[in-house]
DNA sequence: AGCTATTTATAACG
DNA sequence: TCGTTATAAATAGCT
């Protein structure tokens, strides 16, 4: 599959020999992947080439797998090591595996997976569940979501309190250092009250004169009313 | 590189599934058998099916290549002597441990709880898996009700169809009884008229003059149309 | 298990 | 080693 058809033999060339085994060793790796995940396979691959170097995959370990090989390879090779605290330990991987599995069945009918095998009451039952879950989910969502805007009431609405004793504050000062120019001269009380006045007219966004209003995202796209209708805050 | 272009993740479908992990295994040791020889490398492949069934392939000998891969990772000595079989074992059951416990919360909240710890971005993510999960539901549902539906409509017809013969041939009999009455005398007519009609007067709750109506309950009860709509069949 | 339409891998080359 | 492209090979979906 390349430009032009090739026996399978030894590639004499050393550099093509190279090349071959780089690409090839990728494709090898990859298709054990595919392999492993599509069809729920263990799959260990192990390459040394030709110079000694050394390559492999396992979708789980090697070493279990290599472990679950030499066990089904060689059976009696258990009746040599009666550990009995090994063979404990076999039955605890094994048992921890069986309910693993079936979990994972139940997690993939969760997920809207593997359905057949179910009729329409084990169908019905895990629409209810997924319904309540869902109903959790949002239930959970809108609190986080409440919460934040309250949090953000609360906020906005000290900082406009804060904003109105600044006001009231600049207002005072401001009259003070005029009765002061009243009585000290009139050659600076222009660029003064420039200056005090710049918060209210430059770079502000907030109208201090009325609440603050802080507009949100919509939670639900799907539940709005009628549009116009934005949450409104303060 | 098929009919159709695949996601490489777990086949749901057990038969093709079994289909593909036959097809792909010989693909993927003949790719290895002629990476070896093309290139001069030392290569062992080891793949349990999830039925648990072995296929391997070892250019050389599969015991050697374990060999030599526990060599290089200077391990060999792990797998040889009790007392590290057992902390093998003990990590395995660990692993497995703690994969269930991952899977377990996972799971919980597919469930709907344990949802603190999980923040917006988080709940949005599992409320659209749970919408997903909720409509293949609600689909295969839908596809076993109707195909049910589908052969309540066949057999009501069948059964539809035979009724008519039956009526027709009923008419026939009768018929020819009357002209055989006729003829040997008229004393018993009436009687025989009697029984050969009664099928359709009593007892009978189908219109044999009109196409079988099978009324079935509504899959969705939340997505039934206007009252009065029942759904016909023939 | 066998048949194709397609997708994928890769041989040859830059 | 990396990228490109023409072509061979693998395989997904069917029967």
């Amino acid at each position: 599959m390349g430009r032009g058809k090739i026996a399978i033999r030894r590639i004499d060339n050393s550099t093509s020999r190279q090349v071959t085994f780089s690409k090839r060793r990728s494709g090898l790796l990859k298709k054990a992947k595919e392999l492993s995940i599509l069809c729920d396979a263990e799959i260990g691959v192990i390459i040394f080439s030709s110079t000694g170097k050394l390559y492999d995959y396992a979708n789980t370990s090697m070493r279990s797998i290599i472990e679950r090989y030499n066990k089904q390879r060689e059976e009696h090779q258990q009746l040599l090591n009666p550990a009995s605290e090994v063979k404990f330990w076999q039955r605890e991987a094994a048992s921890l595996r069986k309910e693993l599995q079936c979990l994972q069945e139940c997690h993939r009918q969760l997920m809207g997976e593997e359905l057949s095998g179910l009729n329409v009451k084990d169908l019905q039952n895990l629409e209810n569940q997924l319904e309540i879950s869902l109903k959790g989910v949002r239930i959970k969502k809108d609190q986080i979501l409440t919460d934040e805007i309250k949090e953000l009431k609360r906020k906005g609405n000290l900082i406009y309190q804060e904003n109105l004793e600044l006001h009231n504050k600049v207002e005072l000062v401001s009259q003070e250092n005029s009765e002061l120019h009243e009585v000290y001269g009139k050659q600076k009380v222009d660029e003064v009250n420039r200056v005090s006045q710049a918060p209210y007219t430059v770079g502000n966004a907030y109208d201090l004169h009325a609440p603050i209003c802080l507009q949100l995202s919509q939670p639900h796209p799907h539940n709005r009313e009628a549009p116009g209708k934005s949450m409104k805050l303060g």
